[in-house]
This record gives C-alpha cells, sequence and structure tokens, in this order.
DNA sequence: CGACTCATTGAGCGAAGTCAACGTCCGTGG
DNA sequence: CCACGGACGTTGACTTCGCTCAATGAGTCG
C-alpha cells in the first residue's frame, strides 16, 4: 500500500464539513476496505426494494437517489457527487427504500457493511458523524419537499443550481460561479418535479435574466447574489460548519 | 416517583418499531429528566435558525416540522405525532434548521440533549437507535419530495391519509380504519403543498369515491385496499419490522 | 349577539403538462 | 465518407390541474 491518498479521502472530507473528526479516527476511516465499480450513464446499480450489505460511496460521476411511482413517474430525490456516501442511512437500514442511479458515467467506491460498522463501533466520534451525515440527508431532502411543495419552476431551478453550486465547491469540483452539470434536461425534470418540455423553457427563462450561463453540462454564474435571491436560496439547511458560523456572525 | 408508567414510555415503543432494545437500556431511556410544556393550537414553540439544547417529543396533540419561503408560503415538513421525538436530530446539529407548531393542543415533554447525549454514550444500541429514526425521519421526508413532486392533489391527500393511518395505529392512536386528525383544511395545504380551497375540494373528490368518510377531524377508511391502490401507497418507506417483514413474505 | 375561525362554493386565470413535430449532435457501420 | 439511427434539445398549439379572488355558510366562544 502506498502512502498516496486513500480511495476514501473524498468521504472524509465530506464528514469533515460537519463533524470533527481525529487523525486517529481518518486513519481507521481510511482503513476500510472496498473495491470499485464503473457504472455507466443512465444504469441502475441499487435496486428498490434490496437488500444491500455495502455502502456506495460516489469517487466520480453524478449519481442520483429516486423512486418511482406505480405509473412510472420517476422522482430523484438526491443528487450525489464526489465524497457523497450514497447510502449510508443502508448501514442501519439495509432494506433500499430507494434505487440508484449513474447520472453520468460514475466511479463507485463499494463498502462492505461489516467494515463501516467496525469503524463505528469501534469510535463514536465515526458513529456520530455518519449519524449527523444521515441527519443532513433529511436536512436536504426536508429542503427539496418546500422548494417542490411552495417555489415555481423558475425558483426551483435556481435553487437546485445554487445548491448545487455550493456543494461541488465543496467537494472540490470547480467553483460556485463556474462548474459543469453532466446531466441531461430528462433527469432535472425527475429531480425538479417538472417535465423535460418544461424545463427546457425554465433554463430558457433564467438565462433570461442574465444571472446564469447555461450550455449544455456547462454552467456560469454571472451574478451570484441575484441568484441567491432569486432562488430564496439559505445555505444554513445544508449543514456545513463554515456556511453556519459566516450566518452566525452575519 | 411511581412505578407508574414513564413519560418516556411513547418514545421508547417508537424507537422498538425499529430497533431492538434490551430492558437495561431501555430502563436508561426511562431514566431521561426532562420537562412537559402546554403548547396550544398554533403555536411555534422552534423557530427557525435558533440553537436548541432540548429535543422534543410528542405527549399528545399533533406537531408540524416547518419551513417557509420569502414570500411567507409555508411547508410542513413533517407531522409529528405521540411518540415522535420531533427535533432528535437536533442533538447532533443543534441549530434548528426547522420550526415546530402544535396543529391541536398539544404536550410536549422536553428533554435536554445532555440527558440525551448522556444514554447514546453510555448505550452504543441507543445511540444506533437514535441514529435509524432520523434515518426513518428522512425516509419520511423522501416519500415526500415524491408524493409533491409527481403525485396530483387526490393521490397525495390518500397517500397522506394512509401514513397518518399506519402511523396513528402504531402510536396506539386507534385504528388505521377509523381515527381523528384533529387539523385544518389550510394546515393540511401547507403538508400538501397546495391551497386550503383545493384541499377542500380534494377532500370532496376523495368522499366521491366512497372509499373514505371525513367528517370535520374524524375519518373512516371503508375500503382500506382500494384507498391504497388509489394512494400508490407501499409502507415499506415507515422502516416499521412489522411491515417489512410481512412485505418480506409476501 | 357579534366576532372569529374554519369550511364551502363559484368564476376566471395561469403555470405547468401533453402531444406532436423538428433540430442538432454524435457514434456506428455500410 | 456518408447514411442512418439514437439521444438529447427546442418549439408550437392546446389542455388541464390547481391557484386567485371573492363571497357565503357554519360552528364556537365570550
Amino acid at each position: 500500500m502506498t502512502n498516496t491518498v486513500s480511495p476514501l479521502q473524498p468521504f472524509i472530507d465530506r464528514l469533515s464539513l460537519r463533524s470533527s473528526l481525529r487523525s486517529e479516527e481518518k486513519r481507521a476511516l481510511c482503513g476500510m476496505k472496498g473495491h470499485y465499480v464503473e457504472v455507466p450513464a443512465h444504469t441502475d446499480f441499487v435496486r428498490l426494494g434490496e437488500d444491500v450489505d455495502h455502502a456506495c460511496m460516489v469517487m466520480n460521476g453524478i449519481v442520483a437517489r429516486f423512486d418511482q411511482t406505480r405509473d412510472g413517474a420517476r422522482q430523484i430525490t438526491a443528487i450525489h457527487i464526489r465524497g457523497d456516501m450514497a447510502d449510508l442511512p443502508s448501514v442501519v437500514s439495509p432494506r433500499a427504500g430507494w434505487a440508484l442511479q449513474a447520472l453520468s458515467p460514475s466511479t463507485i467506491f463499494r463498502i462492505p457493511h461489516p467494515e463501516l460498522r467496525r469503524v463505528a463501533h469501534q469510535y463514536p466520534a465515526i458513529a456520530e458523524a455518519f449519524w449527523r451525515d444521515c441527519v443532513a440527508d433529511g436536512s436536504l431532502f426536508s429542503q427539496w419537499v418546500v422548494n417542490v411543495g411552495r417555489r415555481n419552476a423558475l425558483v426551483r431551478f435556481a435553487h437546485l443550481l445554487c445548491e448545487t453550486a455550493i456543494r461541488l465547491e465543496y467537494a472540490g469540483l470547480g467553483n460556485r460561479l463556474a462548474f459543469t452539470l453532466p446531466i441531461t434536461q430528462a433527469d432535472m425534470a425527475d429531480v425538479l418535479g417538472l417535465t423535460a418540455i418544461h424545463v427546457n423553457r425554465t433554463i430558457q427563462a433564467l438565462k433570461a435574466t442574465g444571472y446564469v450561463s447555461i450550455d449544455r453540462a456547462t454552467i456560469v454564474i454571472h451574478q451570484w447574489e441575484q441568484l441567491v435571491l432569486l432562488a430564496d436560496f439559505d445555505p444554513t439547511y445544508l449543514l456545513i460548519e463554515d456556511l453556519s458560523a459566516r450566518r452566525a456572525s452575519a
């Protein structure tokens, strides 16, 4: 084993946004064994109702957690990016109440539950960090209920952009003002609870404000403050220490 | 102190739906100190952005977790009933990203975080049960995103009824076929992401199916199977062991 | 009896959906 | 090298679900 960066490093960085871990604990996390899986775009790799015995860390690519109605309509309930342990909740609830699909070609690092349980049992601070990350998941869901329930298409899309910008920045994938989001408009529709056609029109409307340029997967935000205002975006719900601190001192 | 039932009993029963606790652990939970607070209907008792140092168990009444948009629209993201620790997540994330309001006159049992942390640290099984309950919270949110994003008013309302019926039954508050839900149509609108007027019309439409009778707060379900079908309701997401087991053996 | 909250109804409107077609890009294979 | 096909994006015409505004019941409490 070389002393280069562990595959788990992005995950540890993610946890560290919300929890303080000592280096001993980080080493324990790094010590977890797992293996890589390559997933092509638009391929499910966890199916609804399955009993899973491992958790999936997103190494690269964009992954969606989704659910479906009986008539086939799909709703994406979470977007996962580098460093996210997409189904960390499965450690305490192994029956998948969700499905996972790669929205862009993705690399997954799969970690058996026993490995995760082992480090959690050995280090209470790790167990708490896992717990806290699941709480953060819930916080994002909850905010998404507000978006879908009470904000119109334009504001909802703007909110998605703000959230994604911040999360990508914290994941070390570009700047909040310029990033790539390689997903189709149909996928965005399933995130936003809209149709693909309306997403298309909403994107045009947002571009018309001049706050943002969107060309294929490339997104450039020209007026961040304005976009935040339009989106009614308050990053507190992301439960990132930095952001809370900034807000508290404001 | 008498040897009668502890105020915490409903909470322990709730945890026991999803986690196995030994009697020693249950005793430890019972030993947590807290105090009662009476909250009148339509009164906030936790405000958005507040730093809380205690968690609120619902003893009686109906409690809503909600969030608001800048223009004042309210979205209820969770309904809490007897036995729910409405803000258990606050134990690991004390800055409230939500507000809590009693929808009907309610009795809250407030437990200081240090008490909860003490038992969680002392008994890893309790920490895991707390974690699992937060995961269940997330699972309900996630399902609610699907409802609001992809189901129309009638189906969405039917889904709410099914979920509520099951949860009230498991909380020991009546039968899934006959229960009371003392909340106004305006509150339901904020749950469903609709207007109160449309809720009213949706209730009439649902009554017209004959599956359900609704009179003020009194709800009687005449055709459960039909309602479940209409609602596209699969209780797996509630993460109640019983229900999962039943489904698995089906 | 008012005053208040909550439920109900009607008429008109608008945001988002549906259906259908066409454009554009890109990989593949004849 | 170009023809074809498939995936994705764009546009227009029309429909519909749910919202807005406004008014009217119905129940309750001081």
